[in-house]
DNA sequence: GAGTTTTGATGTCTGCACACATCGGTGTCA
DNA sequence: TGACACCGATGTGTGCAGACATCAAAACTC
């Protein structure tokens, strides 16, 4: 009752397609649909919509409704990355947004630099060093929280609204990582210090010192994560042309 | 007629909410738009139920159909991006997707030298050459579509799933750069070059000179579009907590 | 002001008509 | 006789109309 029944409609296909248990190329009915999930035709109409719209169904008169491979879903919309990462693909999902994080967040230390509202800047520079208090104390819960605050402020200080709506996927990604034991009781001491480094350079305006103490964390967190991922397969999307 | 009603009515209120025409606030009842869309309940129902997924609308009880402010949209959905690129915001996304390759390529050049298969990386080689021919013959037409092969095939070739969808969004860019007449008949002799030195680098698996020579351009291009930027006002994210 | 009732919009279900892609049969031609 | 083009039957999504259920905002009562 508390979720609407196209939504948990939506989670049902949604969940069964990411993983792998309805395979690319399956067919099926609307009418099969109905019988199964035991609602009605509006329900599982306006649920198939939903994932034709998120790339992971198409439908076809006469034919029903295929469900589409991998490569044709849409791979950041926030309710596909969640199904993955619920599925046997999340280490594959956890690298992918790792390596977007690191990609993206040195951009947005130095844009950040540039163009973060004074407020921004200031909490940014607190959160840094409670960060560096909490981790010298070992209250790992805390330095999660955090954490998660202290590159969620990054990210929206860049001004660019795609930057910024990696938050939520970089929380996903920080609390998998602690959730995993990946992450030590007292982080590593010079990781903190950056931390503090890129709050203080975007405090004072100075891009290349944001990018390049930015830059120096996330190599670390990629080195420190890799190991763990050299066995995930990566997946090649062909070029469409 | 070649497309479905519930398309053109997600078309119709897509494009009028990101254009601003329908503000953030706004409520809407699905039986005024049945009449005004001149759409039966169910497409008006199945329209909504996708712009709800794209976070452009919330649906309330007694209330109506709500159009949400632009911090809630997901800026990664293809749909809203080709709204935002065909309203007075276009200014605003192609920076903002400009921003997001240059952080990525970089990042793409390297995972493509670790990772790509061995025919990609030739391809992308021939490609880079072929685009300094075209460069200096000045074919124009050729040149962007080289272009748009080199980048496609460079993020396709990471094999990150997230990079290499963004091979559609970059095509964008770089079409409307030279749409608009941002590109000089014969491109910069270095750039050219460069396009080569990635190529070459990614062949030879030499991760560290593809990202720098994929920096070089980033920065270039970056540094090139700036001047047209800098009166687009930046959107910044609130934090959610 | 707190609790209760009313109200009005979305949520869900159902039966029907239509569009149209696919498949199989029919007819024509070589 | 065999190959091929045509064409109608069939099945499935698409769109429509109307009914009832549900639930939260708003009005009302005490």
């Amino acid at each position: 009752m508390t979720t609407s029944l196209h939504h948990r409609a939506i989670e049902n296909l949604g969940t069964r397609i990411v993983s792998g248990n309805l395979p690319a190329g399956h067919v099926m009915l609307a009418e099969q649909l109905e019988v199964e999930l035991k609602v009605s035709r509006s329900v599982i109409r306006e649920a198939v919509r939903v994932l034709q719209s998120l790339g992971l169904v198409e439908t076809t008169k006469r034919v029903g409704i295929r469900v589409l491979p991998p490569s044709r879903w849409n791979p950041f919309d926030p309710q596909v990355i969640r199904w993955r990462l619920a599925s046997d693909a999340r280490g594959a999902q956890l690298r992918s947004l790792a390596e977007l994080r690191a990609a993206v967040e040195p951009a947005a230390a130095e844009l950040a630099a540039q163009n973060a509202p004074a407020p921004l800047r200031l909490e940014l520079v607190d959160v840094a060093y409670a960060m560096r208090d909490a981790g010298h104390n070992g209250e790992v819960p805390r330095f999660l929280e955090l954490d998660i605050q202290f590159h969620s402020l990054l990210l929206s200080g860049s001004g660019n609204e795609m930057f910024a709506n990696l938050m939520g996927q970089v929380a996903e990604t920080l609390t998998g990582r602690t959730v995993h034991g990946l992450m030590p009781d007292h982080p590593h001491e010079a990781a903190l210090q950056w931390h503090v480094d890129v709050a203080e350079a975007i405090s004072r305006g100075d891009s290349a010192a944001a990018r390049e103490a930015s830059d120096r964390i996330m190599r670390r967190t990629m080195s420190q994560m890799s190991d763990t991922w050299t066995e995930q397969p990566r997946v090649f999307i062909p070029v469409r042309r």
